[in-house]
DNA sequence: ATCTATGCAAAGCTTTTGCAATCGT
DNA sequence: ACGATTGCAAAAGCTTTGCATAGAT
């Protein structure tokens, strides 16, 4: 598969499955949703190995850690470059589709000193989800509600 | 001060300093730094308060929470839109003067079904100070290493 | 006087780490 | 057989919370 020999000298059957786990689905799991998934199919896996392999992948540019969406860390299968919108209400992650947003080119060189090497574009939203279930008449206070999450 | 008086009915010593502390610096403390700081001028300040605050703050929209910079959030005291460059090597985090680069515009309406509220844009690089001390025959593995934090 | 905000300590949550056992090569 | 990888449990790091007290209005 995706392992390259010299960081993942050795396949094994937790590691197979968490990236192929990660790579079917599009959502942007936490490491604790890919425990839970893994779980059903290997009773004995650790949450230890699973944050040692998302470490190692991300590491390796495999997968994408996305650590720029609050206090928990969530797992991208698609390692390529592309914005997110993160919904502020239920934490939800979603791709943006189209680079329209004016965001997109090549990556300067430089800024303030800093030789650059990546950058993170994410926008926050109101998914669908919460957008239907939010009504300022249900909500006065315009407390923070969370919908089903999926 | 800049307190809205519906959200902080009571203006305390903690509050005045914590804001005005974060107003003076061009950093972007982690709560534990400011906590450090006040203790100075307030032996007694807990570290919840501190806690407390900038939250209200935060959600106030008086001051920035970046949660984008890895597992410690830090503040920022310009609220306004603005992108930050952090270092991946020493955590530090930096304003992007010039948004010559190429993210400003207006944001989009709506993305992926989203009703789109804001943006945040990270640059990530090495900073000026670990550049320097950042030599392949140094460091022939290529480990992250922390110069001096400021 | 009222009721918000504080300090302290304990709890919570996510992530990391030590170590012996296991498993891929 | 060798050594990387795992599972378990404990530790670590950051943040939040409960509760009695202090303090702002």
């Amino acid at each position: 598969m995706t392992f390259k020999k010299n960081i993942f000298p050795r396949i094994t059957r937790q590691r197979e499955m968490l990236l192929s786990e990660l790579m079917s689905l599009d959502t942007h799991p936490t490491a604790d949703e890919l425990f839970e998934r893994l779980r059903r199919r290997l009773p004995h896996i650790s949450l230890a190995t699973v944050y040692r392999n998302l470490e190692a992948l991300a590491a390796s540019g495999t997968i994408r850690k996305l650590e720029t969406c609050g206090r928990q860390a969530r797992y991208d299968g698609n390692a390529s470059p592309h914005a997110h919108v993160r919904c502020v209400r239920c934490g939800r992650i979603d791709d943006v589709k189209d680079v329209e947003t004016g965001c997109a080119g090549p990556l300067p060189r430089e800024l303030s000193g800093y030789k650059i090497v990546g950058r993170h574009i994410e926008y926050d939203g109101i998914c669908p989800r919460c957008r239907s279930c939010e009504k300022q008449s249900d909500n006065p206070k315009n407390e923070v509600i969370f919908c089903n999450r999926s």
